[in-house]
DNA sequence: ACCTGAACACCGTTCAAGT
DNA sequence: ACCTGAACACCGTTCAAGT
């Protein structure tokens, strides 16, 4: 009875039960990351996550709010190994840089994907994408200012950048094209000139 | 038993019927088309388009292979409309055919973020996107050409500016920054200076 | 707290049958 | 040729019940 009312189970128990809990939400996570990576938000249902995960398909829903939910934990990890990495790097050029940030959010552009397919049905993927959208403009801002740009310039050309790097991650491009834009977003620098 | 060979009614019938269907296909196309637009393609089922077109739901199945057909018609609809107007204006600056242009697709984007949405699922989509992302692009690098720039130039900001184009037409952003991007992009000019 | 079988309210699509 | 009622094989999600 009374213990009905505690959020949790004694304390020797608790640790244990919170860390397998832990342990369980994270593999589901990344099973669903694999599927959505391989096959795509939409062609992966909560049948196949929970058959990976081995466990029923209601389960997860002890975990997690819904499927968008689960994209969502999937997203945070991605960007929370991302911005590690990313901190204890340094980079010999702007141009290289860019190019692993760019290299970084290609290999999970299946995932990234999703979020733009799901942006009008789920409030909280808007605001997920905006504010690393916003984070992504900013930086890229500093980076430009930090170079001698004049801020509004900055502003716009990040802006512009953004739009640069998704396109080129939802459309398929040869290597040389990236290449090509890849260093004129680096450096506005002009294409090389044959001959 | 001969005329069940026919593949369609004696002639007097045959017209008549043939105009029917095709009034009834576009009604289908056009109700679609409105209820893509209000409510996305994926919160849009096949019940509630014949509901909106007075007919039984597998009945479009007569009309239409599946449901990515109807929006496949749906934007062929849109872009020949287009296509028709674009060719009979003149405009009086770059600037202004750019800002006609990217006007046009966004009253429709939509429709056109369906496309997106739906590109790995679908390749009749994914055809129908490459060839008019490519159209899109082979028209920009034109009218650069035409502008003196070079053309390998021309090229690699002509991808450029569809990805913005894409980027603005599916990304939230104030009038004025719609103005200088458009503007930056029609003739790389500067952002204007304040003071 | 954690997990599940069974059910719900959909979905796009197919099929056999009508006219 | 054109249209439909009924069914199919799913889907994400919910609920009551178990431990």
């Amino acid at each position: 009875m009374a213990f009905k009312m505690l959020r949790y189970p004694p304390a020797m128990a608790r640790n244990k039960r919170d860390i397998d809990a832990q342990t369980k939400r994270e593999a589901i996570v990344t099973h669903a990351h694999e599927l959505f990576m391989a096959h795509g938000f939409d062609d992966t249902s909560m049948a196949m996550i929970s058959r990976a995960a081995a466990i029923a398909p209601n389960t997860i829903y002890w975990y997690f709010a819904g499927k968008d939910e689960v994209l969502l934990a999937a997203l945070d990890r991605l960007i929370a190994g991302l911005a590690l990495e990313y901190n204890t790097k340094h980079f010999r050029s702007p141009l290289q840089r860019l190019t692993w940030v760019f290299n970084q959010f290609d290999a999970h552009h299946k995932l990234i994907q999703a979020v733009h397919a799901r942006l009008d049905q789920s409030p909280a993927l808007r605001a997920w994408h905006d504010h690393y959208h916003q984070a992504l403009e900013a930086l890229l801002t500093e980076q430009m200012v930090k170079e001698g740009k004049a801020r509004d310039r900055a502003q716009l050309m990040a802006t512009v950048g953004t739009f640069v790097i998704e396109g080129l991650l939802s459309h398929p491009h040869s290597q040389a094209q990236r290449k090509a834009i890849l260093a004129w977003l680096a450096g506005e620098a002009p294409s090389s000139q044959p001959g």
